[in-house]
DNA sequence: TTGACATGATTAGTCGGCTAACTATAATTT
DNA sequence: AAATTATAGTTAGCCGACTAATCATGTCAA
């Protein structure tokens, strides 16, 4: 993703919002910094997964898993869930289960499914990752007070629902 | 970067928390929401760029080379800038070069050097994407008051301080 | 029942990022 | 002055994502 580091100071955005009028210079400073921030966070997360082993897509395929009853999902789903196409799902299952940490079970009644299995070594690795990940986190986000993190969910929120006029300016038939 | 749609529900919360008491639900909520938002972000931004045949990569250098009194700067000081390694610089330089937006100037005391400068046609690709990116992103913004970007940047700039701790927990010599 | 279509997973091939190694040039040290 | 080290940019090769196409299987309709 982003990971601009030179933000633009006072007075880049004063030239650029006098070229260009629509600039919104609030707008664009926390927009970048939002991305950037994310960014910088995402590169946290894969240095606390490295040191495990893994990278964020597989860790999410065992999450996943761990979410249902069964342990147990489908190649399909679970590229739905983690927004990943359904050939890069192929790939994380595949290096998943090169390490043992799932495995593929053929589905009897539907020759097409192959249900992915967590497994006892794969619950094991979350084990050992989670405790890890939730400890970092809880400290990176220690001074952010509840009420903070209730604003922010807020305005992400809303920011959320704009993404679509950022898709279709005005609702232009673009 | 991260994009996964399928956010936990309060029940998984509840029992990923039960198994692993370092787990603090807020944040992880927050935390969550704050990366899936900003990937979403970004990939508008990806859309919006691609209707004016651009990439990030691509559109952050012609930006920090606009940035400059005389529209010029050095491959390693961009990519120093623009958050990619050198490298991959000379690549989003190759592309830009080929589409002569930017053009190589050697130097004549310092042979080792070769200043990156936008060209006319470079300046006019960002007179086209500058407004249309501007537009756009005033309008995703508009639900966020002033009051709200200045929270947001606030409780960003909390986070940013965090990451440190995500990276090595209580301090620990990792 | 069989031909057309739908579905699930995979393979093949592309693309943009990275690290490590290389070339050329400059600066420094002895 | 020569040898060493540092710097700037590039090349080579890898890796993980993607899209398009393929294979196998199941479903539905004529």
């Amino acid at each position: 993703m982003l990971q601009l580091r030179d933000l633009p100071s006072q007075v880049v955005l004063e030239k650029f919002s006098a070229r260009y009028p629509e600039a919104d210079t609030s707008a664009i400073t926390s927009f970048l910094q939002l991305l950037r921030v994310a960014s910088d966070l995402s590169m946290a997360l894969d240095a606390c997964l490295s040191q495990h082993g893994l990278l964020q897509g597989r860790w999410w395929v065992l999450i996943l898993l761990m979410r249902e009853d069964n342990h147990m999902s489908l190649p399909s789903v679970l590229a739905e869930k983690a927004g990943v196409s359904r050939p890069t799902m192929t790939g994380l299952i595949d290096g998943l289960e090169r390490e043992q940490l799932v495995e593929r079970v053929f589905d009897k009644d539907d020759r097409r499914k192959v249900s992915i299995k967590l497994t006892e070594q794969g619950q094991a690795k979350l084990d050992q990752v989670m405790p890890d990940y939730y400890s970092r986190l809880r400290l990176c986000m220690a001074a952010v007070s509840e009420d903070e993190r209730s604003l922010l969910n807020g305005i992400l929120h809303k920011l959320d629902a704009g993404i679509v006029a950022f898709d279709a300016p005005d609702g232009a038939g673009l």
